[in-house]
DNA sequence: GCCTTAACAAGAACAATTCCAATTTAGATT
DNA sequence: AATCTAAATTGGAATTGTTCTTGTTAAGGC
């Protein structure tokens, strides 16, 4: 259960690559990720859900979110012991938190780099993942700040 | 309170500069920490403190390990929403977590290097701080690995 | 159209952590 | 050294996010 949904084919592929099916339940799941992309919990994708698929579970949200992940469709987003976020976005990236406003917003990885050119890992550690979460102030946030002192 | 802990003052002196106190069993759970330093949840923390104060309540190491934290004296580990460990390196690093034996490694931040020379920021992101995990097979458990595969 | 198995729904169970109210303790003040 | 006050501790209850369980529903191959 680790194989990458190649970008060129359909969410719908892929779950059957793995043997599974894509349900109603599964593809407002999805749906709801790709629309709004900004990283909701479990319980706000539900109630996202419910609008599509009005009797629609809890638990089958956390099942579909779990085989949407395991499929590879959907990454998970652990930040300070929170509730687990979702995201659709399969690039490699880190997460920024604004502590003010609360928005998660995706921070792309440069380009031909990687962590081990910052961490300094002592030789034969195998990696196999990382997960890199900053906390701040968005430029939003900031701007806003900003005009509050200038007054 | 967010006052960092200068090297050379005592743990003591560094409670008492936020005007809290030291006790007995801030004392013990600091010490439980800088004697085995692997990453110790709450739990672990409080049966290896129950060695030293025998009735030191779980409530109270959660206490205790919340207010060495905001004195920073210690910080707070989050990893794929697992428990949350404790780890007295004051340094900057971020952690490697062993799929195989479990065990977590501080790795440092080559000096002079930054997340930012990694990951790409859009101007005007304020960082305040960042939380960085990796997991993968550490040099111990990839060696017997390759032991394994020997035969 | 039947049958097997996967998927779903609803609620109970669970684990980690936080909260609360009552008691104890540290240490400043007399 | 006794007293006082606020801080710290205790034990248990409560909360939160997530997983588990059991019975029901629904796909899709035959």
């Amino acid at each position: 259960m680790n194989v990458p949904a190649s970008k060129s084919s359909s969410p719908e592929e892929t779950i059957h690559g793995h043997g599974l099916r894509m349900t109603d339940q599964r593809r407002a799941v999805f749906d709801v990720l790709m629309g709004e992309r900004d990283h909701p919990t479990a319980v706000e994708v539900f109630t996202r859900v419910r609008a599509k698929v009005p009797n629609i579970s809890l638990a089958t949200v956390y099942n579909c979110l779990d085989t949407l992940t395991a499929c590879g469709l959907v990454k998970t987003v652990a930040h300070e012991r929170e509730s687990a976020r979702y995201c659709p976005n399969l690039e490699e990236h880190a997460h920024f938190f604004c502590e003010s406003c609360g928005t998660v917003s995706d921070i792309p990885l440069r380009p031909r780099k990687q962590p081990q050119d910052v961490w300094n890992f002592p030789a034969d550690f195998s990696i196999s993942h990382h997960e890199v979460s900053f906390g701040g102030t968005c430029p939003k946030c900031a701007a806003k700040a900003a005009k509050q002192n200038r007054n």
